[in-house]
DNA sequence: TTAGTTGGGTAACACGTGTTACTACCAACT
DNA sequence: AGTTGGTAGTAACACGTGTTACCCAACTAA
C-alpha cells in the first residue's frame, strides 16, 4: 500500500485554490500578492498533508540542482592530509547547506578528470569545490573557460581560477620567527615536499623571510628535502645531525615528515627541544599527542572549507566576488617540542 | 550566448528518429528491437552532439535520485574516530558509484533528526547511510518502519534495521590471545568507552572470553574504564600501575585512550613492552608512527563503507538481504608496543 | 462614463527524461 | 485468404515543480 505523495497540487485541492498560488505562499514569492486569509489556508493545508516540495521536481523547474560537488583529487601527498579532509568537509557542508545546498562528494583518482565533468555534464551540481589541483590538470582550466562555477582548495598558478588558501609563506615565517625568539640561531629546515610543489615553495620564503630579517646569513645547506613521508623526515634529519656546528633548531614544513624526524633526533640520543628544538606544519591530531608534543602551525581547516563553499555559492548565484582568492592565516600552536615540558618536570 | 542545453530532442532529429528511439538505444533497453542502422546513427549523433543526459529530468521521470545519503551522526566520541570516516566515506561512494549512485554528504548536530528526515522527504536521496546510531534516535526507527531504506554503521539493540558491525568481540579476544601468546600472565583492560556503549560492552566480552579460555581467573580489578580521551587513559593508568603485583600487559580497547596511558607509563619509569606490554584497538592513523608504534586491531574502515554502501544499493533495488546484519572481522597489527622494538636494538 | 490602476488569482507552458501502449509493416504458416 | 507472429519504431502520457502571461473585479482619477 504505498501511497502516492503528496504533491502541491493536492494543498492546491485542499485550501481550494490553484498549485501556483501555493507555489507563490510556499516560495514567498516577492512581487506577487496574496491575500493574508488565503496564504494561511494554505500554510495549513500544507501542514496538515504533511507536504514537502519534491526536491527533483523542483531541480528540474528551476534549472539548478542545489548542490556542489566536492571532488576530492586523490593526490599522493593527500593521503596524510586525511584528517584535515573531515574538518574541510564539514565546512564546505555548513556553508553550502546555509544557503540551501547540498555537498555532494567525489573522490577521483588522479589521471581520471571524467569523474568529475560527469557531475557538471550531467547536471548533478551547480558547481564544483577542487581540493589539491595539480598544475597538469587541463581539464580544470577548460571547465574553467566554458563558465562552469569553481573553486580551487589551494591555487594555480597563472589562472584566474578562484580559490582559497592557505598563508602558507606567512605561516612558515611565524614558525621560523618563533624559534628565533627563543634563541635559535642556527635553525634548519626540512621542506614538506620537492620544491616543484607550490606549498613548498611558499613554506621555504617564509623561512627565508625569517632568517634574513633577524640579520642572520641563509646557509643553503641547512636546508633539506622531504617528500612528505616520515622516512623521508627520517633520512633528511640524519644528515643534518652530521653537520657542525650541529643545527639547535629545524623548522620542518610537514607535521607527519616532522615524525621520522624526531625518530632520528631521539635515536642520536639527543634530547628535545634541549639540544634541538622542532617546529613542524599542518597540526595533524597526532601532533598534540605526540612524545613530545610537537610546536606546529595549525591550518585553518574548517575555515577552509568553510570560505570555498560560501564563495562558491556565491559564484553560482550570479554575484561578484571582491577578490578572486582569498588566503587564510594558520596559528601558531606552541607545545613541548620547542619551549619543553612545563609541568612534568 | 549562454548555448542551450543539447537534449535528447536534438539527438533524435540529428539521428532522424524520435525521441523514444534515442531513450531505447541510450540506456540498453531490453526487450525492444532496434535495428542495427539506427542504432549507429543514435549512437553517432549522441557523440557529435557531445550529448549527457540530464540527470535531474532522468530522476523526475523514474523517481529514483540514484544518491545516497551518508548521515553522519556527530556523538562526542566520534570525534576522534574522524580518522576513519575519510575511509569508510570511500568505502561508500566506491560502492555506490560503482552501482551508479552518487553519495551526498549530511553532518547532524545530535538531536537534530530533522537534518536527515528532509533528505528523505524532499527525495533528495534514495537510501540512508548512518554513521553512529544512538539508541533514543526513534526517528530512525519511524523511517525504517515507513520502508525507508536505511543501513546503520553500527548495531542498534533490538531492532531490525539492516546494520554494518566490527566483530569487536572478536577482535578483543584475537588481542588479549596476543598478549597471552607473549607469556603475559596479568592483563589489565581499559575500555573505550562506558559500559553503556554496546561497542565496549563487545570489547570487553572478548577479552573476558581469551582470559577464560586460557584457564586464568577473571580478575575484576584489573578492568578500568575509559571515556573515549586520552586524559581518561592516563588516569586509569595510573590506578592499575598502583597495584601489586602489576600487570604485566595491558589491552586498551581504544588508540587514542591508549596514548594516555602510554604516558602514565613512562612517567612511571617504566618501559615498553618489557614492563609492559600493550596493545590498542582501531589502528589510528598515529599508531603506527607513535613512539613506540602501537600493536593494536585494524578496523576494516574502508571495508565498513563499502559493504554498508553496496547493501543499501541492493535493498533500495528491491533486492533481498541473505542477513540484515553483517560483521566484519578486524586484523592484529603487531607492533612494538608488544613485542619490542624488533630492529633498533 | 471612461480609461487606468491595483489587488488577487489562475491557465498554460517549460524543464528533460522514462515508459506504456499502440501502429505499421512484412514474412510465414494454416 | 486469413491468421499469427515477430521486427522496428512512435505518439502520448507521466514525473512535480517554477514561472510567465493573462484575466477579472473593484476601485480611482479624469
Amino acid at each position: 500500500m504505498k501511497s502516492r505523495r503528496v504533491t502541491s497540487h493536492d494543498v492546491a485541492k485542499l485550501a481550494g485554490v490553484s498549485r501556483t498560488t501555493v507555489s507563490f505562499v510556499l516560495n514567498d514569492v516577492p512581487g506577487v500578492s496574496i491575500s493574508q486569509a488565503t496564504r494561511q489556508r494554505v500554510l495549513e493545508a500544507a501542514k496538515q498533508l504533511n507536504y514537502h516540495p519534491h526536491a527533483t521536481g523542483r531541480k528540474l523547474a528551476s534549472g539548478k540542482s542545489y548542490t556542489l560537488g566536492l571532488v576530492l583529487l586523490q593526490n599522493p601527498e593527500q593521503v596524510f592530509e586525511d584528517a584535515f579532509l573531515i574538518q574541510v568537509l564539514l565546512g564546505v557542508e555548513q556553508a553550502a547547506s546555509r544557503q540551501g545546498f547540498n555537498v555532494l562528494l567525489k573522490p577521483v583518482a588522479p589521471n581520471d578528470n571524467s569523474g568529475y565533468s560527469r557531475l557538471i555534464n550531467e547536471n548533478h551540481v551547480d558547481g564544483i569545490i577542487l581540493s589539491g589541483p595539480r598544475q597538469d590538470d587541463d581539464e580544470i582550466v577548460r571547465l574553467f573557460s566554458e563558465g562552469v562555477p569553481i573553486m580551487l582548495m589551494g591555487q594555480l598558478p597563472d589562472s584566474k581560477i578562484p580559490f582559497v588558501d592557505v598563508n602558507a609563506v606567512d605561516g612558515a615565517a611565524i614558525a621560523v620567527r618563533h624559534l628565533l625568539e627563543l634563541g635559535r640561531r642556527r635553525i634548519a629546515m626540512i621542506t614538506n615536499a620537492s620544491l616543484n610543489y607550490i606549498s613548498a615553495q611558499h613554506r621555504r620564503t617564509g623561512y627565508q623571510q625569517s632568517i634574513s630579517d633577524s640579520g642572520l646569513s641563509l646557509d643553503e645547506e641547512l636546508v633539506r628535502e622531504g617528500d612528505y613521508t616520515p622516512a623521508s623526515g627520517f633520512r633528511a634529519m640524519q644528515t643534518l645531525l652530521n653537520l657542525s656546528p650541529r643545527p639547535d633548531a629545524v623548522f620542518i614544513a610537514s607535521d607527519v615528515v616532522a615524525i621520522g624526524a624526531i625518530q632520528a633526533i631521539k635515536q642520536a640520543g639527543l634530547r628535545i627541544p634541549e639540544d634541538i628544538a622542532v617546529v613542524g606544519f599542518d597540526d595533524i591530531p597526532l601532533s598534540e599527542y605526540y612524545d613530545p608534543p610537537l610546536t606546529t602551525l595549525r591550518l585553518p581547516a574548517f575555515g577552509l572549507g568553510w570560505a570555498s563553499g560560501e564563495r562558491l555559492v556565491h559564484i553560482i548565484q550570479g554575484e561578484e566576488l571582491s577578490q578572486p582568492g582569498l588566503v587564510l592565516d594558520s596559528e601558531l600552536v606552541v607545545r613541548a617540542s620547542s619551549i619543553g615540558n612545563t609541568f612534568s618536570a
